[in-house]
DNA sequence: GTCTATAGGCAGATAGAC
DNA sequence: GTCTATCTGCCTATAGAC
């Protein structure tokens, strides 16, 4: 059991989840393999299938545990800053930090390969969304009351549309491996929810 | 060689294209195989192999083709609209008639796995992002000439976030099999960039 | 819990007949 | 151009020893 000042080893499952969850945010899910993992940590193929005995069972803990840390820090946000344009600001930073880290949000690049995923993943993917959408929305109407947002569209399509806008800079920045590209948008999407003064 | 009143038909490596382009923006690169098409063509994957040595040369021919198509597209938008207006409606709507074909962009699908490309591959999807935002720039700059375009940030960067907008919004509208969603970030896109009366 | 060994399948690819 | 036949390699997964 994870003890107190544990944070760089944990147990065997937690470290198959971190190798697992950068591989699949930097190369898909159906892009990497338990060989891949296995190497990486030094064990063999068939001590991975005695923690998640199928890649589809791996899958599922991979999002539940991305899904549960976003959440954590949203809660974080929640707590740590008072307007709602600081808590967007610090939404967008979550984005931001992830592409510094190389990688893609994991929900955005199994997006991609949706079609391919097994029935579970899929749904835990759009849960995600769900989520992020139900506290951008929630963070909207917020942002009316304290009037530190402004937006002309219904609360839930501009949820929608920032949680898009931050997926899309992310997918198409990282070719370029240009975080300024993501800055830019950024920017952008900060300014159009800006009170006009 | 193809002649008038062909258009069903196309020669083999065609229809490949055909069939493997659907599958690429439908699953992704990695996740269709010689198998599938040569099924779909009910020929053998000896037969592929004739036409497109490996997969690495029939993925750039896919990206070649799409990306020829996409700026033939852009050519008729240019010779068809007068406004720039016009002509960013037109190039909206682009985007959202891939995503009714059930497709994502292939060149956003393929940014998503983007590590694991071959090299050519890659320098094809960047040409690709190049190649829209060259395009998108000089729109701007028409819509700020004949005032039918707002916007405040740098040419160069709008171009750029127009892109990775739609790119996100086809992204995440998939999963959930909801062309409104597209539609919702569509409109916001647009009202951001019009002029203020 | 981790190992060795191996099964069974599918991937991309090639040789050579027709 | 398209076929049959085959190769090699990697994939996920399992059995069973330690």
């Amino acid at each position: 059991m994870a003890v107190a000042g544990d944070k760089t080893q944990g147990g065997t499952a937690e470290r198959i989840l971190d190798s697992a969850e950068r591989l699949v945010q930097t190369r898909g899910f159906s892009n990497f393999s338990y060989a891949d993992v296995a190497a990486e940590l030094g064990i063999t193929k068939a001590s991975l299938h005695y923690h998640f005995p199928g890649k589809a069972e791996l899958g599922e803990a991979l999002i539940t545990r991305y899904a549960e840390r976003f959440s954590e820090a949203l809660d974080r946000i929640d707590h740590d800053l008072p307007t709602a344009r600081a808590r967007l600001e610090a939404y967008a930073e979550l984005y931001a930090g992830v592409l510094r880290g190389e990688r893609m949000c994991m929900c955005g690049v199994l997006a991609a390969e949706y079609e391919t995923l097994p029935g579970a993943m899929r749904a835990e993917v759009v849960r995600f969304f769900d989520e992020n959408q139900r506290w951008l929305a929630q963070l909207l109407t917020a942002g009316q009351a304290d009037n530190t947002l402004s937006f002309t569209g219904p609360v839930d399509e501009t949820a929608q549309n920032i949680l898009s806008t931050l997926e899309g800079a992310m997918l198409v920045a990282r070719p370029y491996g240009d975080l300024a590209r993501f800055d830019g948008a950024r920017r952008a999407l900060l300014a159009g929810l800006t009170v006009t003064r």
